[in-house]
DNA sequence: CTATATTTTCAGTAATTACTGAAACTTCAC
DNA sequence: GTGAAGTTTCAGTAATTACTGAAAATATAG
């Protein structure tokens, strides 16, 4: 690895945190490369910088592209294909978000809903179907709430969160206040 | 495998969840069995029910331990150790989102708070960094609000996520709205 | 303290997952 | 078309992770 102490502690990081995640360490670090770099690279260069084969690369770059984490170009003059992280990296978060929804939470409420139909053939199934259905809620919700959180602008969402509990307390009081101003919906209060 | 189609169906489900989530299946196995059970459980009936060795479940109860998801209890006259998930599913979300940033988070944050001191060698090093910063801004901001949230009562959070999106409109509209009754403070608008 | 029940540890082995190099395939310039 | 540059596939192998049974450790009843 002919990089920078700085961009390998974070490659190599990134390499670990990644199989915590049931990423492939290599993936993660293609992942962390192509993050801190400042152009492009095609496959030559990862392979080069992180001192692994090339069909190792070729393989970990097609993870990503299924996760939709990469953005494939080419330069002028050069057949090779060139990747990239975006740079926004509240997209990045989003993508990866989205991806694991598809992945994981979508097959298991599938799961779920099924189970809930099933006629339960005794009362251990009665109970399990009833912690079944507290887990199916909470999924449900929590889902529905990052569709919602989703769609906001990175700058609105920065601005939410710093708020954090702040908006607990509006919540509180939300039967107590009245638009003064140029509010042009019946109530103004969201519900 | 002795289960119900039900719960089988599950267990499986989770056992094949987790291994996507670096957590070994017979860990998600055992502990979706816990979680759907009406009693807690002692090693030997979760070695029988989900059909392997005892010195696994051992292991896999310890991992679990090691998580904080299971409690462990004693039954009278009994001298085997019983086991159980919590009954508030919030509370499992919770503890294993607490576990998971201890684990994950609070490390890629000190590993990047370390780089983000060093003197950059180079250019490359310069852009490396200045990515760094944003994924560290983006890590913060997350965590602190988390932390805000985790503190919330599971009634209240409820409440919130119902909300969704109408948050935002609020939030748009914090500028022009006053509280008309009962309030204490002196703006009664949370910044 | 002894006998017995229960749990944990751990070395060996099985199963899974990751990685490589060679070959096959694709693309494109000429 | 042909050939060179680039990419992917895949069978074989390496490395890692998971699992087991036997032995050790721990706990408890008498």
């Amino acid at each position: 690895m002919n990089l920078s102490p700085l961009s390998q502690d974070f490659v190599l990081h990134f390499g670990e945190m990644g199989s915590r995640w049931g990423i492939n360490r290599t993936v993660g670090q293609i992942y962390a490369l192509l993050f801190v770099s400042a152009k492009p690279l095609n496959a030559d260069e990862i392979a080069n910088a992180l001192q692994f084969s090339r069909s190792n690369v070729s393989m970990g770059l097609k993870e990503l592209e299924s996760w939709h984490l990469v953005r494939l170009q080419h330069l002028p003059n050069d057949r090779r294909e060139y990747f990239s992280a975006p740079d926004d990296v509240w997209a990045i978060f989003r993508t990866l978000a989205d991806e694991r929804r598809k992945r994981e939470i979508d097959p298991t409420l599938s799961m779920l809903r099924d189970a809930l139909l099933a006629t339960p053939a005794n009362d251990e199934d009665k109970f399990a179907q009833k912690r079944m259905t507290e887990m199916h809620n909470l999924i449900e919700m929590a889902t529905s709430w990052f569709n919602d959180v989703h769609r906001l602008e990175p700058e609105t969402l920065k601005q939410l969160m710093k708020m954090g509990t702040k908006v607990t307390k509006l919540l509180e009081m939300k039967d107590k206040i009245k638009v003064v101003a140029g509010d042009k919906t019946s109530s103004g209060i969201p519900r």
